[in-house]
DNA sequence: GCCCATAGTTCGGAACTTCGGAACTAATGG
DNA sequence: CCATTAGTTCCGAAGTTCCGAACTATGGGC
Protein backbone atom coordinates (compact mmCIF):
# COMPACT_ATOMS: atom_id res chain seq x y z
CA UNK A 1 0.00 0.00 0.00
CA UNK A 2 1.47 3.05 -1.15
CA UNK A 3 2.03 6.01 1.56
CA UNK A 4 -0.84 8.39 1.66
CA UNK A 5 0.56 11.62 -0.45
CA UNK A 6 -0.57 15.27 1.04
CA UNK A 7 0.50 18.89 -1.02
CA UNK A 8 2.64 21.23 0.73
CA UNK A 9 0.14 23.69 1.65
CA UNK A 10 1.98 26.13 -1.35
CA UNK A 11 1.08 23.90 -3.56
CA UNK A 12 -2.76 23.77 -3.04
CA UNK A 13 -4.28 25.38 -6.02
CA UNK A 14 -7.86 26.87 -5.58
CA UNK A 15 -9.27 24.93 -8.61
CA UNK A 16 -8.29 21.51 -6.82
CA UNK A 17 -10.35 23.03 -3.68
CA UNK A 18 -13.35 23.65 -6.02
CA UNK A 19 -13.80 20.72 -7.57
CA UNK A 20 -13.24 18.35 -4.54
CA UNK A 21 -15.72 20.25 -2.91
CA UNK A 22 -18.24 20.88 -6.03
CA UNK A 23 -19.42 17.49 -5.81
CA UNK A 24 -22.17 17.83 -2.81
CA UNK A 25 -21.40 14.27 -0.88
CA UNK A 26 -17.58 15.04 -0.90
CA UNK A 27 -18.66 18.38 0.77
CA UNK A 28 -20.51 16.59 2.79
CA UNK A 29 -17.75 14.25 3.96
CA UNK A 30 -15.68 17.36 4.66
CA UNK A 31 -17.81 19.25 6.79
CA UNK A 32 -18.83 15.97 8.88
CA UNK A 33 -14.36 16.02 9.68
CA UNK A 34 -14.58 19.17 10.40
CA UNK A 35 -17.54 18.96 12.54
CA UNK A 36 -16.11 15.96 14.32
CA UNK A 37 -13.48 17.14 16.02
CA UNK A 38 -11.45 17.02 12.68
CA UNK A 39 -11.24 13.45 13.56
CA UNK A 40 -13.36 10.61 10.97
CA UNK A 41 -12.46 6.60 9.87
CA UNK A 42 -13.69 6.45 6.45
CA UNK A 43 -15.87 3.76 7.56
CA UNK A 44 -18.00 6.39 9.84
CA UNK A 45 -18.97 8.15 6.54
CA UNK A 46 -20.58 5.11 4.93
CA UNK A 47 -23.66 7.10 3.65
CA UNK A 48 -24.35 10.90 3.25
CA UNK A 49 -27.88 11.80 3.35
CA UNK A 50 -30.04 8.61 2.76
CA UNK A 51 -27.56 7.87 -0.06
CA UNK A 52 -24.92 4.60 0.80
CA UNK A 53 -21.46 5.23 -0.86
CA UNK A 54 -19.72 2.04 -1.74
CA UNK A 55 -16.60 1.84 -0.34
CA UNK A 56 -14.24 2.20 -3.37
CA UNK A 57 -16.29 5.33 -4.22
CA UNK A 58 -15.77 6.51 -0.50
CA UNK A 59 -12.07 5.61 -0.70
CA UNK A 60 -11.60 7.60 -3.88
CA UNK A 61 -14.13 11.09 -2.75
CA UNK A 62 -10.66 10.67 0.45
CA UNK A 63 -8.25 10.43 -2.03
CA UNK A 64 -9.71 13.57 -4.26
CA UNK A 65 -10.18 15.89 -0.73
CA UNK A 66 -6.80 14.74 0.61
CA UNK A 67 -4.97 15.16 -2.48
CA UNK A 68 -6.94 19.02 -3.12
CA UNK A 69 -5.30 20.01 0.47
CA UNK A 70 -8.33 19.58 2.24
CA UNK A 71 -7.67 16.86 5.01
CA UNK A 72 -4.50 15.33 6.26
CA UNK A 73 -5.01 11.13 6.13
CA UNK A 74 -3.25 9.07 8.85
CA UNK A 75 -3.58 5.18 9.05
CA UNK A 76 -3.72 3.97 12.48
CA UNK A 77 -3.90 0.16 12.63
CA UNK A 78 -6.41 -0.64 10.40
CA UNK A 79 -8.16 2.23 9.88
CA UNK A 80 -7.38 5.74 8.72
CA UNK A 81 -7.89 8.98 10.69
CA UNK A 82 -8.83 12.11 8.62
CA UNK A 83 -8.33 15.70 10.02
CA UNK A 84 -9.01 18.78 8.46
CA UNK A 85 -6.16 20.88 7.09
CA UNK A 86 -9.00 24.02 7.48
CA UNK A 87 -6.54 26.23 9.47
CA UNK A 88 -3.45 25.79 6.90
CA UNK A 89 -6.43 26.03 3.90
CA UNK A 90 -7.67 29.33 6.16
CA UNK A 91 -4.37 31.04 6.53
CA UNK A 92 -3.65 30.44 2.43
CA UNK A 93 -7.12 31.20 1.04
CA UNK A 94 -9.22 33.59 3.44
CA UNK A 95 -12.64 32.77 3.51
CA UNK A 96 -13.19 30.40 0.94
CA UNK A 97 -13.47 27.46 2.66
CA UNK A 98 -16.31 29.08 5.09
CA UNK A 99 -17.91 31.01 2.13
CA UNK A 100 -18.10 27.31 0.52
CA UNK A 101 -19.12 25.15 3.65
CA UNK A 102 -22.15 28.12 4.60
CA UNK A 103 -23.39 28.12 1.28
CA UNK A 104 -24.03 24.26 1.14
CA UNK A 105 -25.83 24.36 4.49
CA UNK A 106 -27.96 27.46 3.72
CA UNK A 107 -28.81 25.23 0.17
CA UNK A 108 -29.94 22.68 2.40
CA UNK A 109 -32.12 24.73 4.68
CA UNK A 110 -33.85 26.57 1.72
CA UNK A 111 -34.75 23.11 0.34
CA UNK A 112 -36.59 21.91 3.61
CA UNK A 113 -38.16 25.54 3.59
CA UNK A 114 -39.59 24.88 -0.04
CA UNK A 115 -40.93 20.79 0.57
CA UNK A 116 -42.69 22.46 3.55
CA UNK A 117 -44.50 25.06 1.28
CA UNK A 118 -45.83 23.79 -2.21
CA UNK A 119 -44.32 25.84 -4.74
CA UNK A 120 -45.61 27.15 -7.73
CA UNK A 121 -42.57 27.23 -10.47
CA UNK A 122 -41.24 30.61 -12.01
CA UNK A 123 -39.14 31.26 -14.30
CA UNK A 124 -36.58 33.89 -14.47
CA UNK A 125 -36.31 36.32 -17.36
CA UNK B 1 -31.70 29.61 -31.71
CA UNK B 2 -33.00 28.56 -28.47
CA UNK B 3 -33.53 31.27 -26.05
CA UNK B 4 -30.87 31.79 -23.61
CA UNK B 5 -32.19 29.70 -20.01
CA UNK B 6 -31.36 31.45 -16.75
CA UNK B 7 -32.03 29.70 -13.41
CA UNK B 8 -33.93 31.73 -10.98
CA UNK B 9 -31.45 32.65 -8.03
CA UNK B 10 -33.67 30.51 -5.55
CA UNK B 11 -32.90 27.37 -7.99
CA UNK B 12 -28.90 28.09 -8.30
CA UNK B 13 -26.87 25.18 -6.53
CA UNK B 14 -23.50 25.79 -4.86
CA UNK B 15 -22.19 22.71 -6.87
CA UNK B 16 -22.98 24.15 -10.24
CA UNK B 17 -21.17 27.08 -9.23
CA UNK B 18 -17.91 25.88 -7.60
CA UNK B 19 -18.17 23.18 -10.86
CA UNK B 20 -18.61 26.07 -12.83
CA UNK B 21 -15.51 28.18 -11.28
CA UNK B 22 -13.33 24.82 -10.89
CA UNK B 23 -11.53 25.56 -14.29
CA UNK B 24 -9.48 28.37 -13.85
CA UNK B 25 -9.95 29.25 -17.79
CA UNK B 26 -14.22 29.93 -16.56
CA UNK B 27 -13.09 31.56 -13.04
CA UNK B 28 -10.81 34.14 -15.17
CA UNK B 29 -13.89 35.00 -17.65
CA UNK B 30 -16.01 35.56 -15.05
CA UNK B 31 -13.53 37.73 -12.66
CA UNK B 32 -13.04 39.83 -15.92
CA UNK B 33 -16.63 40.46 -16.90
CA UNK B 34 -17.04 41.00 -12.89
CA UNK B 35 -14.52 43.81 -13.42
CA UNK B 36 -15.46 45.24 -16.82
CA UNK B 37 -18.48 46.62 -15.46
CA UNK B 38 -20.28 43.91 -16.08
CA UNK B 39 -20.70 44.06 -19.24
CA UNK B 40 -18.91 42.06 -21.90
CA UNK B 41 -19.02 40.11 -25.34
CA UNK B 42 -18.50 36.57 -25.91
CA UNK B 43 -15.74 37.93 -28.36
CA UNK B 44 -14.20 39.57 -26.11
CA UNK B 45 -12.32 36.95 -24.12
CA UNK B 46 -10.86 35.38 -26.82
CA UNK B 47 -7.54 34.23 -24.45
CA UNK B 48 -7.21 33.58 -21.39
CA UNK B 49 -3.50 33.86 -20.28
CA UNK B 50 -1.70 33.22 -23.27
CA UNK B 51 -3.73 30.16 -23.87
CA UNK B 52 -6.39 30.93 -26.83
CA UNK B 53 -9.48 29.10 -26.44
CA UNK B 54 -11.69 28.10 -29.69
CA UNK B 55 -15.03 29.58 -29.85
CA UNK B 56 -16.84 26.18 -29.40
CA UNK B 57 -15.60 26.33 -26.35
CA UNK B 58 -15.51 29.63 -25.36
CA UNK B 59 -19.80 29.31 -25.95
CA UNK B 60 -19.79 25.97 -23.28
CA UNK B 61 -17.97 27.93 -21.26
CA UNK B 62 -20.44 31.30 -21.15
CA UNK B 63 -22.91 28.36 -20.88
CA UNK B 64 -22.01 26.90 -17.90
CA UNK B 65 -21.15 29.92 -16.43
CA UNK B 66 -25.04 31.37 -17.21
CA UNK B 67 -26.67 27.90 -16.32
CA UNK B 68 -24.58 27.73 -12.64
CA UNK B 69 -26.74 31.14 -11.98
CA UNK B 70 -23.22 33.21 -12.37
CA UNK B 71 -24.03 35.80 -15.61
CA UNK B 72 -26.87 36.94 -17.22
CA UNK B 73 -26.41 36.76 -21.18
CA UNK B 74 -28.66 39.08 -23.40
CA UNK B 75 -28.54 38.74 -27.60
CA UNK B 76 -28.62 42.04 -29.02
CA UNK B 77 -28.55 42.23 -32.68
CA UNK B 78 -25.86 40.11 -33.58
CA UNK B 79 -23.76 39.52 -30.14
CA UNK B 80 -24.59 38.72 -26.86
CA UNK B 81 -23.81 41.33 -23.64
CA UNK B 82 -23.11 39.48 -20.16
CA UNK B 83 -23.67 40.24 -16.98
CA UNK B 84 -22.47 39.01 -13.91
CA UNK B 85 -25.36 38.38 -10.70
CA UNK B 86 -22.84 39.19 -8.55
CA UNK B 87 -25.69 41.25 -6.33
CA UNK B 88 -28.08 38.18 -6.43
CA UNK B 89 -25.67 35.44 -6.13
CA UNK B 90 -24.23 37.27 -2.88
CA UNK B 91 -27.68 37.86 -1.34
CA UNK B 92 -28.50 34.09 -1.69
CA UNK B 93 -24.77 32.91 -0.58
CA UNK B 94 -22.75 35.71 1.08
CA UNK B 95 -19.13 35.24 1.02
CA UNK B 96 -18.75 32.68 -1.39
CA UNK B 97 -18.07 34.40 -5.01
CA UNK B 98 -15.21 36.60 -2.67
CA UNK B 99 -13.79 34.01 -0.99
CA UNK B 100 -13.53 32.34 -4.70
CA UNK B 101 -12.51 35.00 -6.80
CA UNK B 102 -9.81 36.08 -3.80
CA UNK B 103 -8.40 32.88 -3.89
CA UNK B 104 -7.54 32.86 -7.56
CA UNK B 105 -6.03 36.10 -7.23
CA UNK B 106 -3.62 35.02 -4.09
CA UNK B 107 -2.82 31.96 -6.15
CA UNK B 108 -1.73 33.87 -9.68
CA UNK B 109 0.68 35.86 -7.08
CA UNK B 110 2.05 33.04 -5.53
CA UNK B 111 2.38 31.80 -8.80
CA UNK B 112 4.38 35.20 -9.62
CA UNK B 113 6.67 35.29 -6.74
CA UNK B 114 7.64 31.23 -6.94
CA UNK B 115 8.94 31.75 -10.64
CA UNK B 116 11.12 34.31 -9.12
CA UNK B 117 12.72 32.51 -6.74
CA UNK B 118 14.37 29.12 -7.92
CA UNK B 119 12.53 26.82 -5.42
CA UNK B 120 13.44 23.65 -3.55
CA UNK B 121 11.26 21.27 -3.85
CA UNK B 122 9.86 20.24 -0.29
CA UNK B 123 7.07 17.05 0.61
CA UNK B 124 4.08 17.92 3.21
CA UNK B 125 3.94 14.85 5.27
C1' DG C 1 -34.67 41.42 -51.55
C1' DC C 2 -29.99 39.07 -51.79
C1' DC C 3 -25.37 38.51 -50.47
C1' DC C 4 -21.69 38.91 -47.27
C1' DA C 5 -19.45 39.34 -42.79
C1' DT C 6 -19.64 38.71 -38.02
C1' DA C 7 -21.05 36.41 -33.65
C1' DG C 8 -22.49 32.37 -31.57
C1' DT C 9 -24.38 27.61 -31.44
C1' DT C 10 -24.71 22.78 -32.45
C1' DC C 11 -22.87 18.34 -33.87
C1' DG C 12 -19.98 14.49 -33.32
C1' DG C 13 -15.94 11.91 -32.33
C1' DA C 14 -11.70 11.40 -29.57
C1' DA C 15 -9.82 11.82 -25.00
C1' DC C 16 -10.55 11.98 -20.36
C1' DT C 17 -13.14 11.26 -15.82
C1' DT C 18 -16.17 9.08 -12.69
C1' DC C 19 -18.64 5.22 -10.69
C1' DG C 20 -18.95 0.88 -8.54
C1' DG C 21 -18.38 -4.31 -8.19
C1' DA C 22 -14.91 -7.83 -7.53
C1' DA C 23 -10.51 -8.96 -6.18
C1' DC C 24 -6.88 -7.53 -3.48
C1' DT C 25 -3.69 -6.02 0.70
C1' DA C 26 -2.65 -4.86 5.52
C1' DA C 27 -3.36 -4.91 10.49
C1' DT C 28 -5.43 -7.09 14.40
C1' DG C 29 -7.75 -10.50 17.40
C1' DG C 30 -8.65 -15.17 18.69
C1' DC D 1 -2.60 -19.11 11.10
C1' DC D 2 -7.21 -18.25 10.01
C1' DA D 3 -11.03 -14.86 10.15
C1' DT D 4 -12.44 -10.23 10.32
C1' DT D 5 -12.33 -5.51 9.51
C1' DA D 6 -10.72 -1.38 6.91
C1' DG D 7 -9.35 0.39 2.97
C1' DT D 8 -7.14 0.22 -1.88
C1' DT D 9 -6.68 -1.15 -6.60
C1' DC D 10 -8.33 -2.71 -10.98
C1' DC D 11 -11.12 -2.38 -14.79
C1' DG D 12 -15.26 -1.93 -17.71
C1' DA D 13 -19.40 0.81 -18.44
C1' DA D 14 -21.35 5.29 -18.42
C1' DG D 15 -20.81 10.04 -18.51
C1' DT D 16 -18.33 14.49 -19.41
C1' DT D 17 -15.28 17.62 -21.75
C1' DC D 18 -12.83 19.47 -25.62
C1' DC D 19 -12.58 21.38 -30.10
C1' DG D 20 -12.90 21.41 -35.34
C1' DA D 21 -16.33 21.67 -38.83
C1' DA D 22 -20.77 22.75 -40.20
C1' DC D 23 -24.51 25.44 -39.12
C1' DT D 24 -27.85 29.52 -37.81
C1' DA D 25 -29.03 34.27 -36.81
C1' DT D 26 -28.47 39.27 -37.28
C1' DG D 27 -27.20 43.41 -39.56
C1' DG D 28 -25.20 46.15 -43.27
C1' DG D 29 -24.46 47.32 -48.11
C1' DC D 30 -26.08 47.31 -52.59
Amino acid sequence: MRPLFHPAIDDVRPEAILHALADPSRAAIFAKIMQAGCVEACSAVSAVGDRVIPKSSLSNHFKVLREAGLIRSERHGVEVRNHSRWIEVEARFPGLLAGIINAYALDQRHDLRAAETPTLDKDAI
